[in-house]
DNA sequence: CTTTAAACTTAGGTATTCCTAACTTAATAA
DNA sequence: TTATTAAGTTAGGAATACCTAAGTTTAAAG
């Protein structure tokens, strides 16, 4: 039902809703899916009408049932996407993202239980995310930690990755970090809170701001 | 740069221009197209300010080469869409075009690429159309027969299948008739112009109507 | 050669989606 | 508490893509 805007910007709310601490905002809103105030102010009034969110003017607004259902199910398409475009078809960490952003509007649920099908159910994307099923629950993941609070000394699997930029994704590819890759904290440096890693045979710096966009679990051997 | 309406009037005006018997009408367009003559009059107009057409009101119109090679680009897509569906995800005859009309608007250069990588750089779609290459070359294919035309008594190969209704692809399937399928033209009524076709092990009366969608070629031994 | 019917276009309208500029409301700082 | 600034909305406008109804042009009969 709704079109491919409508879906963009429930999905962008959705993603804002994530964090807990301060509610949505037009501006947020319109930052991340780079449009207007104005453009971003008409939609969520039109949204509300429709019964995507609620929203009182000059105040936040938060997605309905309805709307959380929705954005569930674009989710799902761009996160199958992914996996299969980096899986079946090869592509790299930094090219699957923008693909997927266009094919999750175009793909029927007859189509998309067929790819979840070909690729055997599966619970995560390329980057670790969970994929909703199809009645729009999110698997439940075991827990992990950021970079940040792996100990030194320790070893770790690597099990989700934050999509910040294409330039970031293209780095981690290069040094070697991929999805369930093992990795050994070395040390980590007080001086600017970075910390260095083991990946394969070479060793890396990673920053404090890096670090917060890997995520691992503890590796029991 | 076309939208997806823009493509898909293309294309459908490069299709009804294939028959060269006729021109191609503000009609013929908003039948193929179901939309109202009005709409296709405006688009149509529109799209010869663009350059994708030539149009003289209340006359016909044809493609210009930019049209042409817009036209080419979608079905390139088109087609190995319907071919990876087919192949890779197992859908049905009657079930790719419908997915592929969609998909054809949402696919970049670069991934249509890896998809014709991935099959092989396939020179027919499901249905024994060609694909055009990349720079809107379709590959020569060699001459084929409607079941008509073929003779009594030979042995045929399915090499082509004109798509016009899900209902029609469903009873080729039902009977076993798929692309590259051998086939022996057991006879042919002259009294309703039918021919019976014999494959595997059952034979099948195909009426002169269905008979003008499949195209052989003669098999040699 | 007219008349008439079919084919085609225009007029006028609706709905989306987006923009900039102007205005209003809320939050903040003096 | 008031002024100022930041946040958010409305006004007005453009482009796309549709529609129905009314008019125009062309083609076909008579
Ligand atoms: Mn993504
Ligand atoms: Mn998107
Ligand atoms: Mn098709
Ligand atoms: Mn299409």
């Amino acid at each position: 039902m709704p079109t491919i805007s409508k879906e963009d910007y429930i999905k962008a709310i959705y993603q804002l809703e994530s964090d807990p601490d301060k509610s949505v905002s037009t501006t947020d809103v319109a930052n991340k899916l780079e449009v207007s105030k104005a453009a971003t102010s008409e939609m969520v009034q039109r949204l509300s009408e429709q019964g995507f969110l609620n929203y009182e003017k000059y105040r936040g607004m938060s997605l309905t049932d309805e709307g959380k259902k929705t954005a569930l199910h674009v989710i799902r398409r761009h996160r199958i996407w992914e996996l299969f475009l980096m899986d079946v078809l090869g592509l790299s960490w930094s090219e699957v993202h923008a693909e997927a952003e266009i094919l999750e509007h175009s793909t029927s649920d007859f189509l998309i239980e067929k790819l979840d099908e070909y690729l055997g159910h599966p619970k995560v994307d390329p980057h670790g995310e969970p994929i909703p099923d199809k009645y729009g629950n999110l698997p439940e993941l075991p827990d992990c930690v950021s970079l940040q609070l792996c100990e030194v000394g320790k070893n770790y699997r690597l099990v989700k990755v934050i999509d910040s930029s294409k330039e970031l994704m293209n780095y981690f590819t290069e040094i070697g970090l991929s999805l369930n890759r093992m990795v050994m904290v070395v040390s980590r440096l007080s001086y600017d809170n970075s910390t260095i890693i083991q990946v394969g045979n070479d060793s890396f710096n990673i920053s404090e701001k890096i670090s917060s966009n890997l995520f691992f679990i503890e590796a029991v051997k």
